[in-house]
DNA sequence: TTTGTTTATTGTAATATTGCAATATTAAAT
DNA sequence: ATTTAATATTGCAATATTACAATAAACAAA
């Protein structure tokens, strides 16, 4: 057929790959690591920021809003997205985890 | 248009999202959770232990590969996968700095 | 209430990904 | 040389993603 058969693997494996999904385009790595370092919350700057259009910034911002890994807080017309510790704190602690089972093995 | 715009981003953003995107999928995923437990590198097993016909795993196995994720070296007339730990350290540090910068700010 | 500003949604075209049957390739074993 | 075994490649159908113009929604300010 196509589509991803997500249905025959774990919760687990599912819930992990959706996250590197959303990190799966450039435009959502340039967006993380500019609210990296614009720190406090942001919205449209992104937009011009990004050599994309704004509905396509929205989309991005939307796909890591949903698997948590940025937070939007309405602020007046605008809204504020900052980057959310928590998710990304537990996907290092993902990595963290690989990497030390690696370290009692070899290759 | 439809086609992701990646030559409007940075090397860097790129190499990270095709990392990513190496990981999005929870066959992928799988595969290197499978690689972890059983340390000592495998080929066909993978086959045997996903819901996936041989060709499918085959076509997952070669974009781990193509990002540096996992290593095949020949043997005999199989192949050996197990992971490549430098690939995955890299992405262990990405995200360590993430958090470390993250958490001298607040949200 | 009308206007301006900001962000989200919808619709759609272009492209990419996923999955697998069929087939090819590679190399060991007989 | 044939057979067997393991893995890769090809071709194609089904589905998902990406990008954006057009439009809608939300709200502050005049």
């Amino acid at each position: 057929m196509g589509a991803s058969k997500s249905e025959s693997f774990s919760l687990e494996h599912n819930e992990l790959s959706n996250l590197f999904k959303a990190l799966s385009h450039p435009a959502r790595v340039a967006i993380i690591e500019y609210l990296l370092k614009v720190d406090t919350c942001i919205c449209g700057d992104i937009v011009n920021e990004l050599p994309l259009a704004q509905p396509t910034v929205s989309q991005h911002l939307k796909e890591l809003k949903n698997v948590g890994i940025i937070k939007g807080s309405i602020e007046g017309t605008a809204i504020c997205y900052c980057l959310n510790p928590d998710t990304l704190k537990k996907i290092e602690s993902y990595f963290a985890l690989i990497s030390n089972k690696l370290k009692l093995k070899c290759c």
